[in-house]
DNA sequence: CTTGACTCTGGACTCCACTCCAGAGTGTAT
DNA sequence: ATACACTCTGGAGTGGAGTCCAGAGTCAAG
């Protein structure tokens, strides 16, 4: 259970942590191994001890990670977040490419979204004009079924 | 070399694909086999015949996969659009519901390139301040240097 | 008819991002 | 003192997405 009582700050060990983000407890460890958690101070049994800080670090990892990017270029892009205090040329330059890349998926995934959108647009023309007559569509679920063109 | 002796269409074969979209030659089996491309017509010798469209076909998927989509999905992405032509409302529901993921991805990424222009201000207004002052930043590079701050 | 560049298949191997243990220690409740 | 839930480490295993390779076949050129 959460201790308090240093007065500080309610912390909370691993299992409350995998809780709350709704990660594993082993995501949580690898995470930390591939230091896209800073180690966590323990307990005098050597148990990890956590602050509500965990909580947002792993959902913004787990944020990028849904966009499509590598533990290894998260542990990057955090590391120079972290770091732009005490800002350097390439950590500016590291922050532009980044933004660049960015800007190419947004463009790419609005592309897309235009394309799904005139398909979908086609399908309920069709689905419109065929009322009535038997639409059987075995493409998506079908996998195994035996002769049956 | 391609054969065009059947006056119909220029095809050529698996090296020559590869070249044209950077994929190797053993990525391009390995998509067919899981069906992320229509196994391609033979000639009398076995080796796979190709046409332009292959081209097209495998763009798509390294677009998709470039964007953070599965294999699987892929497939399944390919499967419908080329079946919305006999619609029916099971890919009318696929499409919708892949149609709000992408939405939900491009928000986040705008949201993530919110944030990162902001860190590129805040590190610009830095660089601004600190003219002169030495500046070794050793953050982004280095990993494995020894004793050298 | 041999050489050289290309392709075939099947299987083993790799890297990533985990997941799943076993065996041992921790901490609280009874 | 013991039971029980939780945590520890280290290592093995998994699924996705390929890569690499051996041994064999294809085919144009000399």
């Amino acid at each position: 259970m959460p201790s308090i009582q240093n007065g500080l700050q309610a912390t909370f060990q691993i299992g409350e942590l995998a809780k709350r983000t709704a990660l594993s407890i082993d995501a949580i460890r690898f995470y930390e191994r591939r230091k896209l958690l800073p180690p966590a101070p323990r307990s005098a049994g050597r148990f990890r001890l956590y602050t509500p800080d965990a909580i947002e670090h792993l959902r913004f990892v787990r944020r990028m990670q849904g966009l499509g990017f590598s533990l290894q270029e998260i542990k990057e892009l955090m590391g120079v977040r972290a770091d732009r205090a005490h800002a350097c040329s390439a950590v500016r330059q590291f922050l532009k490419t980044k933004l660049a890349d960015v800007a190419v998926r947004i463009r790419e995934l609005q592309q897309l979204e235009t394309e799904l959108k005139a398909d979908l647009r086609k399908c309920n023309r069709a689905l419109k004009q065929q009322r009535g007559k038997t639409c059987a569509c075995p493409v998506l679920e079908g996998e195994e079924r035996p002769g049956n063109a």
